[in-house]
DNA sequence: CGGGCACTTGAAGACTTTCAATCTGAGTGG
DNA sequence: CCACTCAGATTGAAAGTCTTCAAGTGCCCG
């Protein structure tokens, strides 16, 4: 067929890392869903709010942030094609976090209700899901002892190792390109730095030959030096399951 | 009975946000599993270790840490009584964490086939691994926001406030008491602080009369004004489900 | 009683923030 | 087509926070 269908970044993730029979990818296309287009800035999912379905990015980017008493924003995870961004969990609350589109955002609902059904009823789905969930957390892990024992370099640098590795599906190489979708000040908010801080730090960068700039697009010249800087292990974002 | 069963603490755990049946809970504690018990400083879980088991926490604390590549130590999180320490998922790969006793710990290794085998049959059971997962992802980005966005009297206490959540069943109250199962390096790694300045926040914070200390044991005169310094929301440790 | 580890303290210096402007490019309306 | 506007990016200087280095203290355990 010409036209994918458009939950195919969805199976396309569940399936990256596990055996996953075609009866089961054919019942995870056939889930009920709607698609939603949101521009850049719009909120995909609010504090406090409760929902009743299971969103996923078909493409863009999307960031995940909280506030902090005095009203400081802090950026807590990137989300590109593919991500859940709500795990299907039955008991799951109100939302902690807002999450908010980057660039121009396609994103699925799934009705939670059939989400679950999908869950139980195929395994191998349900297995996906938590490799997922695993991936999830093992980022949001090292997102933490990246702010925690990095300087400013390593922090930022991290960062666009993972939006590069993201945005490539094959991960980073010598001379590849992205355009950031994080502006000057998501980054201060998504590595604890300030605005100013985060510029002298890209020129920093830039000074030492790790990346070149463009407004926000960006050339890694040499990827294994930048992700050697960064600490940057591609191990959520390249397939696991070999060739 | 007299004599509490071993995996009380996990079905607590699974059944303190929803609803589980009779039946279920008595596969849950059927489960067989082995419990082992290590004493403060040794290691639970290596990195690059892969294990065929699920790991869940009985009694004492642990902490679950990665290195930067100059060797530094930033602990990620802390677990306690009822938490698991390995998510049950087929595909994972080997460890990206260390996981170490703070405290004498006992834990229950359930076979990892088994516990997928309780997971399937079980609907109710995944629900509650789930909640769980949901869960420690919320704590993760708690962290990634503690980190990014407060200052250090802020990061000690809300690392505080987690832990007088953990001990204290129905959470903090004026005048609670615990003893901190970190040392004041444990703290700094665990805040991206240096021992030093750790040292100096305690005391500042107690100068504040936010804590009171003797030696690891501290006390809290006032909850309330702790939390809020800390920001901290107990929702992870409080049970949701209504008396 | 000695050794070791955790904790404490002081002073100097490095890294970051703060505050305040200025600059730039993109989009708007005249 | 150009002036206008605005958000994002950039810069400088001063002030803070936090780290580093180095040394001293106290407590537990063998």
């Amino acid at each position: 067929m010409s036209v994918a269908h458009p939950l195919t970044p969805l199976a396309q993730r569940l399936t990256a890392r596990l055996d996953v029979s075609q009866e089961e990818v054919a019942a995870l296309l056939a889930v009920p869903h709607q698609e939603r287009r949101l521009s850049a800035g719009a909120s995909v999912v609010k504090e406090g709010e409760r929902t009743n379905a299971c969103l996923i990015v078909l493409s863009g980017y999307a960031h995940r942030h909280r506030f902090s008493a005095k009203g400081l924003r802090h950026i807590i995870s990137i989300h590109g094609a593919g991500d859940i961004l709500n795990l299907p969990s039955p008991q799951s609350g109100p939302s902690e976090d807002c999450v908010q589109a980057l660039t121009p955002l396609r994103v699925a609902a799934i009705p939670l209700e059939s989400m679950l059904a999908l869950r139980r009823a195929y395994p191998a789905i349900a297995d996906g899901l938590w490799a997922e969930a695993e991936t999830e957390l093992s980022i949001a892990r090292g997102w933490i002892a990246n702010m925690g024992r990095r300087d400013a370099k390593g922090r930022i640098a991290h960062i666009i190792c993972e939006i590069v590795a993201r945005s490539c599906p094959d991960g980073g190489f010598d001379g590849c390109v992205v355009t950031l979708p994080l502006s000057q000040a998501d980054l201060a908010d998504a590595t604890g730095m300030t605005t100013v801080h985060v510029n002298r730090t890209l020129r920093a960068l830039e000074q030492e030959a790790m990346i070149l700039r463009e407004r926000r697009r960006v050339t890694i010249p040499t990827w294994r030096s930048l992700a050697e800087l960064a600490e940057f292990k591609a191990i959520h974002w390249a397939p696991r399951r070999a060739g």
